[in-house]
DNA sequence: GTAAACATCAACGAATATGTTGATTTTTGT
DNA sequence: ACAAAAATCAACATATTCGTTGATGTTTAC
């Protein structure tokens, strides 16, 4: 009846108490999927701040204890849900870094690819820019710190891209790296105010464009 | 001491319990000006979601009981701290709108002095918008519809400005005014993320002047 | 110096949060 | 059909929130 004694419980004893078996039985992976969409529309709707386990199974219409079933902890959820999209975004920009585009296409396809990737993956990426904006998850150690570290790779992706420019004499220098940078993060990071891929007038990639024109070709050089 | 059955209590009954006197008295105000002021410290911590009338008096070091006595709820809190200098900003974008210059010059200026009023109420407005970020807030209903309606304003600004810049040949037409409004706005916005006027090397006034540039100087048709 | 007004606090009640557990229902395999 | 495993739930314990209230200190005025 228990859990055998035996098991290495480090933390979280709650969950998954008659486990054993390989984690990947057919039902349970799907209803584990269900219950991390159910919490992606509750986190959109509400913030990862308030955001509770009871909204979450409010939406699936089912016990809240039942989620304990498949998770042990909200950090959990959050991280089941944001990390790895998150992570991929990362990635893309380090590979664009690293091309061998001159640095205003470097730029142009960057903020583009962004947007695209704010599109596709609607409403995930918002929800962690939104988490991100306010500070408050200090707490939430291990998470928010990872969190963070993929924020800086795309920050530092920015800036060196855009020293990199001004070294070559491909962009005009109109201010310092690091300011430029965040104006071109916030902007599209802004959309997730406004942006609803479902019933949006112009698609993420034309957006993309558009603000890539704005801000680079009053710097380029030519 | 009760409270005069004949005082118009409408509804929140808990504070100021044997006011009648004008509430002005000297160290009524200033205490209660206090307790603001460390609202305002609690709150750009911890985001308004996150702030508790607990956090507010521990940064005190306080009885939580005691300020109720000089406010009747968390709302009138945030209302007591942010509305009046919100307000300010709609009326400074309003202004400028309204002013004769060409276009891209309403534009530069308008981005500019956004900024700067960014710097100069530190870190009021920052709250502002990292609050109305989330779109928790819909329950607050009096407040955050009064917080939107300002917001629309600003945006309304940029969005005529730009239309008329593009309607009388001196702004390039690169997309679609909404998409570009909520771009400069971003832009500034997102300074809530990096911007700490202490510690700054560049003033507000010149980011904004930054980001004029870089998002104007490609739009100039000349 | 003393009474009235002012300011503070401990304690309460009602909500809501998180995470756990024992029992119960449902599904699955044979 | 029936036993074992999987999934769900009601209920519990604990914590934290908000807003209120009666009582207790502390100023102020006269």
């Amino acid at each position: 009846m228990k859990a055998d004694p035996d098991t290495n419980e480090t933390s979280g004893l709650g969950r998954r108490r008659g486990n054993a078996r390989e984690e990947s039985s057919a039902t349970y992976q799907r209803r584990r999927r269900e219950i991390a969409e159910a919490a992606v529309r509750v986190f959109d709707r509400l913030g990862l701040q308030g955001a509770s386990i009871s909204a979450v199974a409010a939406e699936l219409g089912i016990n809240r204890a039942s989620i304990y079933y498949y998770i042990s902890s909200k950090e959990e959820l959050f991280d089941e849900v944001l990390r790895a999209v998150a992570e991929r975004n990362r990635i893309m920009a380090a590979e664009i870094a690293a091309s061998d585009l001159p640095p205003p296409d470097k730029l142009r396809k960057l903020i583009v690819e962004i947007m695209v990737s704010y599109g596709e993956h609607y409403p995930l990426l918002y929800i962690y820019i939104r988490e991100n904006l306010s500070q408050v998850s200090d707490r939430r150690t291990g998470w928010s710190k990872d969190m963070r570290d993929i924020n800086r790779t795309i920050e530092n992706a920015f800036i060196h891209i855009i020293e990199q420019g001004y070294a070559d004499g491909s962009l005009r220098d109109i201010g310092p790296p690091k300011v430029i940078a965040f104006g071109m993060l916030g902007v599209v990071g802004w959309t997730h105010r406004w942006f609803r891929p479902a019933t949006a007038e112009h698609s993420a990639r034309e957006i993309g464009e558009t603000y890539a024109e704005m801000m680079i070709s009053g710097m380029r050089a030519n």
